[in-house]
DNA sequence: CCCTATGCATAAGAAATTTATGTATATTGG
DNA sequence: CCAATATACATAAATTTCTTATGCATAGGG
């Protein structure tokens, strides 16, 4: 059906989520709240980030199962007013994983900082 | 062909590049330096990130066509010691972009910090 | 009833990069 | 002199990661 509107898009407050920062997102969440479910991280991301950056459905449950399938996260099944939920949680693995990834994003801020070298610094 | 060495690897210190990071990397670049050419951009890179980022060329010359294709790059031709050198410097164009992509990349890492809650934060 | 929110999922396409080549000249070590 | 490395460009195929577009199902508000 055609768009009866003249608002066409009110694609808000974009993402520009660099790609590869979303499975360090996700471990860094389940590392603190302990475990959570697939939409639960799409609503604290959005509300971390203060609606800056918006994780998609279509992103975020292919890297769910992908970090299970690594044997990073391991799966609960829960019944919440007769709707599904998927709880999530760290295995051994993925709490190393987790420091690693920090790690590395620590590593590649400072590289960039080294390289675009703002006006800001890490501390 | 087998390998004929035990030593398999040495894939050192490898890139990690964050998808998306590499056009700013180029725009900043240029813009501190006047001009420069792809093999210099790739050695500057890995002086400046102390050999953490890794471009390759199969990333960068695609990359500068596109700026280029874009109208944020201009290109010169040299020849030196009997070698080609392409310059590449920023348009006007190329000058906004990159102050704006400069911005973003704050946005995304302020939010990252948002998320990741690190022993670090930005100043 | 219909729309929004909650909650999962997958498929098709796009975008950015890696990996693998290819070409060519210059320099260095043995 | 020759082989390996460095300099300097380029492109194609494959891969990774994400967006966009769907699809299914339940709950609640107006």
């Amino acid at each position: 059906m055609v768009n009866e509107n003249s608002i066409v898009q009110e694609k808000m407050g974009n993402s520009k989520l660099y790609k590869g920062s979303l499975n360090t997102i996700i471990l860094k969440l389940l590392d603190e709240e302990g475990k959570m479910y697939g939409y639960e991280i799409t609503q604290k991301v959005k509300e971390l980030s203060k609606g800056e950056l918006n994780i998609t459905e279509g992103a975020l449950y292919p890297a769910l199962h992908k970090l299970e399938a690594e044997g990073l996260l391991d799966v609960e099944v829960a019944r919440v007013d007769n709707r599904l939920r998927k709880y999530y949680k760290l295995t051994e693995k993925g709490e190393k994983e987790t420091v690693s990834r920090l790690a590395e994003l620590e590593d590649f801020i400072r590289s960039m900082q080294q390289l675009v070298n703002p006006k800001w610094s890490i501390q």
